[in-house]
RNA sequence: GCGGGCGUGGCGAAACCGGUAGACGCAACGGACUUAAAAUCCGUCGGGCUUAUGCCCUUGGGGGUUCAAGUCCCCCCGCCCGCACCA
């Protein structure tokens, strides 16, 4: 999986960065030298997993991990050992106990060969900063350029040498507390002095080869996915034990192999593992007792594929190729951000898998990603003498923002943090009574009216009054013009324009999702269409709201396409063409600046060109008086913009 | 600690490639209509100075580049997210 996702995730330029660049933190991918120290005396060794190789003269000491064989094995003739590695253990797991954790180690005895000179010793030491399960589970340290070593370092008062020089520091005691992590040249290193970081990793990494004591490698911090979970709810795993005949799957006969549904969640537990029926069934292959596993598929399998089966769902096969071909990939996968990495990762393998064994012709499942913001509310607790906290819906809650109590009792309680809306903090809000009061139009029109959608939303109630008026006005302008029998016939171009501005704007807007803009604009052409006297272009800009208005208030759209006359469905109807020459202004608004701030604007022709614009300029009131007399040492003219005076 | 993002009126926010900061909405305030209220409509609405024309300040803070900076560069502060002893 890492290999195949970390691959191609470049080519996703429709995601955004900070996705993309939380999938290649979690798959972790690192380049590197595999190698291999001698004990010195025996003919066994230890791996060693790095990424420095270029440091491997500045080596002091190699660390293995307490739970790495070697040290259990040492561990079980060495009590001091044994007691060092429980110790190791009982460190937290937290991020602030990992943080401010101190390095230990215990000095095994042992000493190692380095590989580029064997008659050099390195000690070996047990410690607890060596993860066991990431690499081979031991390090060589090199203090003078890693931190983690340096700390051990200079608590265990281990040698620090200096092979990177730190500009024109090329000193080979490394002094400081700091350790030096930059690119530099190669120093106090036999052959590889006066290398590059880069030239001497590859230098080494060669040698080790050619040698045979190590190998390149890529290592990957991804963690197996463990797809079985110990729950009713997933998949079934079509498989079955069989004492005698090991584990066999289920004959292609009996798929799909279905979830009870007369279960029981009275007890804890997997109520699969204890269902008589479902659980127990003959082997398939011996005929003899047997039971099914009853472990069921992680939800993430689902979710990997889901939009696959959701284009094609025939009876007898997961999906039809050519179906699934017409469909997909999706266009736009709209999301939220705590998807970034679990989800929308397996569902990328998932995709690539079935493309390598021929069943999809594409790798990546979703084109483009958009990651919504979550709707968050503030949170109210209360803490137990005995530490439980309580959660209390906001609806239950009087608070002025400052303190908090129950409502209907004396009970104070303590404002939260503005959080997610979670179930299991009770910070949530059911709509259900703004549908009832103002209707589906108004809250939908409310969501979309204020925040881009990317961006987190607190949830407030405040504004959803004025919704509900703003619905209101548009529904009298359909309500006029289809009461009135309209006869008159003037244009209005101001109007004209703005109605072509808000057919075009609105589909970029909406295309960008950017509804937040496209609800201003939306303002805009009905707070003018309000103030206009009766024309032919008012009608028009009324009869073409409904399609307008369409997407983001559809029931309010399809009364108002009704009343009109309109045939048929307003959603089934095309957006409304604009003229591209209405788009235009023939007139313009431009600053005029004295040194950059403005003094005057003028109303000019759309294509007076630059001289025109200086002229015209130089001649305002406001700027001659501003000018005082003094002379213009410059001037800057952008058409359609501005005029700058340098005085 | 590492990586990423964000910071604009009382509030939610706009601002295209560096070119009139605050569009649009909410709240607030003043007014009209009304016996009254609701609804509706009109107006004001970043801060300061000013009789006014107008002037000064203002996009977290400080510096810089530029004719011109919310936008670009450097430093700092605050908040949010992800990862976290990954060799």
């Amino acid at each position: 999986m890492p290999r195949t996702c970390s691959k191609g995730s470049t080519r996703l330029d429709q995601w955004p960065e900070k996705v993309k660049l939380m999938q290649e933190n979690w798959i972790g991918k690192s380049k590197g030298l595999n190698l291999t120290f001698n004990l010195a005396g025996t003919g066994d060794g230890i791996d060693v997993f790095t990424t420095r190789p270029d440091t491997l003269f500045g080596a002091s000491f190699v660390a293995i991990a307490a739970d790495h064989p070697l040290a259990r094995e040492m561990a079980s003739n060495a009590p001091e050992l044994q007691r060092f590695i429980e110790q190791c253990k009982k460190g937290g797991t937290t991020a602030a106990e990992i943080e401010t954790a101190e390095k230990i180690g215990f000095n095994t005895g042992l000493s190692v060969e380095h590989p580029l000179d064997p008659s050099w010793h390195l000690p070996v030491w047990v410690a607890n900063f060596v993860l066991m399960d990431y690499g081979t589970g031991a390090v060589f340290g090199c203090p003078a350029h890693d931190q983690r070593d340096l700390d051990f370092a200079r608590k265990y008062n281990l040698p620090v040498t200096r092979v990177v020089a730190e500009g024109d520091n090329e000193d080979s005691d490394f002094e400081g507390d700091v350790a030096y992590t930059g690119p530099g040249r190669i120093v106090n290193s036999h052959w590889m002095n006066g290398l590059s970081v880069d030239e001497a990793k590859a230098d080494v990494i060669a040698k080790a080869e050619a040698e045979g004591w190590g190998e390149g490698q890529t290592q990957y911090r991804l963690r197996d996915w463990g797809v079985s979970r110990q729950r009713y709810w997933g998949t079934p795993i079509p498989i079955i034990h069989c004492d005698f005949c090991g584990v066999l799957p289920v004959p292609r006969s009996q798929l799909p192999v279905t979830l009870p549904e007369d279960v029981s969640f009275d007890v804890p537990g997997n109520p699969l593992d204890r269902h008589p029926t479902w659980k127990n069934v003959p082997c398939p292959n011996c005929k003899e007792p047997a039971r099914r596993e009853t472990d069921t598929l992680d939800t993430f399998a689902d979710s990997s594929w889901y939009f696959i089966r959701f284009a094609s769902q025939p009876d007898d096969k997961p999906f039809d190729a050519d179906e699934v071909k017409a469909w997909l990939p999706v266009g736009q996968y709209i999301g939220g951000i705590e998807h970034a990495i679990l989800h929308l990762l397996y569902a990328r393998f998932w995709t690539r898998a079935l493309q390598k064994v021929g069943k999809l012709d594409f790798a990546e499942p979703f084109a483009a990603l958009f990651t919504q913001g979550m709707v968050t509310h503030v949170t109210y607790f209360d803490k137990a003498g005995d530490g439980k906290i309580t959660w209390y819906n906001p609806e239950e809650v009087m608070s002025d923002g400052t303190s908090a109590q129950v409502k209907g009792s004396e009970k104070r309680i303590q404002i939260g943090r503005i959080e997610k809306m979670s179930k299991s903090k009770k910070n949530v809000v059911d709509p259900d009574p703004m549908f009832d009061q103002y209707g589906a139009d108004a809250v939908r029109w409310f969501m979309l009216s204020d925040s881009p959608p990317e961006r987190d939303l607190e949830w407030s109630e405040s504004g959803i009054e004025g919704t509900w008026r703003f619905v209101n006005r548009i529904w009298r302008l359909f309500d006029g013009v289809a009461q009135g029998v309209s006869t008159a016939l003037d244009t209005n171009g101001a109007l004209d324009k703005l109605l072509h501005r808000a057919i075009a704007g609105m589909a970029s807007d909406i295309e960008a999702l950017h509804f937040n803009k496209a609800v201003a604009r939306t303002h805009e052409l009905v707070n003018a269409i309000e103030k206009a006297a009766p024309s032919a272009s008012r009608d028009a800009a009324i009869r073409t709201l409904p399609r307008l208005i369409s997407p983001m208030l559809p029931h309010l759209a399809e009364e108002g396409w009704a009343a009109l006359g309109g045939e048929g469905l307003v959603s089934s109807q095309p957006w409304p063409d604009h003229d591209p020459a209405l788009l235009v202004d023939d007139e313009v608004t431009i600053a005029v600046q004295v040194n950059g701030k403005l003094r005057d604007t003028l109303t000019v022709p759309k294509d007076l060109d630059k001289a025109g614009l200086e002229a015209l300029a130089l001649a305002s009131d406001k700027i001659i008086r501003t000018l005082d007399g003094a002379t213009p040492k410059k001037v800057i003219v952008v058409p359609g913009r501005l005029v700058n005076i340098v005085a």
